[in-house]
DNA sequence: TATAGGGATTCCAGCTACTGGAAGGTCAAG
DNA sequence: CTTGACCTTCCAGTAGCTGGAATCCCTATA
């Protein structure tokens, strides 16, 4: 299979799947021509590599990841701590979010928003009130 | 004030303010001996800078903020507006990292955790379950 | 057979917003 | 005069691609 076909199949675009074996995610063999020449385990591969990152798996999670799927005597424990991990950062980062939205609401409650030049989002920016 | 007074004042590494200086948003005026100078308002800009920033402004709003808090006659519903979407901005990406910790908390639950090899984490990533 | 197109290849650069580090200049204290 | 803290510039690297240029390969049609 050609990087366009496989492109297609695992919803990756070539000049990503390039990019993942520049890094070392897959090593597809070489045509005569030069042309990358992929097998069906290459295309699973960017598949289960599509997926994970789609979830929010970083490059260096899918590569653990990939070499706990590939290894069968693997505990699923493992996996799991990875996802769990994964979790707790994005519960953080939802935490932040939130935070952040709530003053940026306040601050977007409070501007009157016309065409008159005061405004309490820049007010709080400047640091002449506090807010948070 | 030399780059660490500053650094301390307004919250921002030096490394920091050197690079603000370099893409434009701050320009302190140099001493004799090639140091910068920074004014009363330059530090002031920074401290705004490092609060924007703490807001989760990008650069580019940054500087349409700063430039919005030099005009003293701008509209405060421009000011709004770059707020709104920037707030709109996070809604979704809250809304997507919600979603992606409702599936990842529901393959976590589903898998034992244990020393076993079996794992439906990986089962999903290789697609041989449907979740999501 | 020439050619046109659609693919494939490599390599280089750029995106965001810094951050680390090296090599060196400056200043104040002792 | 030396020491150490501070400052300078410049280069490279971070994450994860993405765009583009120059070139090559394959197939089909005139």
């Amino acid at each position: 299979m050609n990087i366009g076909d496989v492109a297609e199949a695992s919803g990756l675009p070539a000049k990503t799947i390039r990019y993942y074996e520049d890094i070392g995610l897959v090593r597809p063999k070489r045509g005569q021509n030069g042309y990358r020449a992929f097998s069906e385990a290459d295309v699973y591969k960017l598949a289960f590599l599509s997926r994970a990152r789609s979830l929010g798996f970083s490059i260096e999670d899918c590569r653990s990841l990939m070499s706990l799927y590939e290894d069968r005597d693997r505990a699923s424990a493992d996996v799991r701590n990875i996802a769990s991990d994964h979790l707790d950062r994005i519960t953080s980062k939802i935490a932040e979010l939130q935070s952040l939205r709530r003053t940026l609401e306040t601050l977007i409650h409070r501007c009157h928003g016309d065409d008159r030049p005061d405004c309490p989002i820049l007010d709080d920016l400047s640091g002449s009130e506090a807010t948070q």
